[in-house]
DNA sequence: TGGTTACTTAACGAGACCGTTATGTAACGG
DNA sequence: CCGTTACATAACGGTCTCGTTAAGTAACCA
């Protein structure tokens, strides 16, 4: 039973967790260059004009997220891509197109539900 | 030309937007409700247990992100989805997923890499 | 005209986020 | 050993987030 992504509105934390971890171009581009394969902390760092301990902190960000796993080799840390908890974000987002897409075919079944409605309750315009 | 969608680490802010408006999970169920058709402000406040004037800010954020738009119909405020952003978040994930995946046949390139370095730089466990 | 409905905006406060510098700490290297 | 490398953690501060209540505002309704 993975974390369902029903449309209903519980309170579906991990999806938060990932999409908030998601929310920060450092991170997403963190997630770029691991995509490519595993990268220390400093090889991920230096792209970016901030200090060491703030790219530690997205990276523990991501790991909290599931995003990344961080092992030990020496004193490197080496940091890798797991990119599973992305499939909850496609289902979600595919889902809300899908839904969102065959909704245009109730549109006139909302005009027909809107007419026949007493006048009151409709737009006088 | 729309936000590019690549892995350069580009301070790609409408994503970040995006992601931002979807990393709360009373914001994402406002889209699953919107997904099925127009809603009014109330309508949308009804399940959660909250003021109103949270809801709307909550809307604002989604406007901001350019997921919902916000007609008027009376002393209504009817809110209608645009999915269309979150194509840019499904382009993203799913690169990010397809280097991935791909980045699978490098693994043992790496590993014949790492074996070729001299003893010193390998972890001597 | 005056009240109700359906909101929005303002003002506030607790807590999270995101950066900094300073200070550990674990492993390698001479 | 002692210094360097490659980090992590601590402490701090400014800004953003997310909720609240109180006070507008715009349209309908009697």
């Amino acid at each position: 039973m993975p974390p369902t992504t029903t449309l209903e509105p519980e309170t579906d934390d991990h999806l938060s967790v990932i999409f908030s971890a998601l929310a920060h171009p450092t991170r997403r581009a963190i997630l770029g260059r691991l995509a490519q394969g595993e990268a220390s902390v400093s090889e991920l760092a230096e792209p970016f004009a901030m200090s060491m301990p703030a790219v530690s902190r997205h990276i523990r960000v991501l790991e909290h997220a599931g995003l990344v796993q961080q092992g030990r080799r020496a004193q490197y840390r080496p940091c890798t891509l797991d990119a599973a908890p992305l499939e909850a974000v496609s289902a979600w987002t595919e889902q809300v197109r899908e839904v969102w897409e065959t909704s245009f075919d109730r549109l006139d079944d909302y005009v027909r539900r809107i007419q026949q409605q007493p006048d009151d309750q409709k737009d006088p315009q």
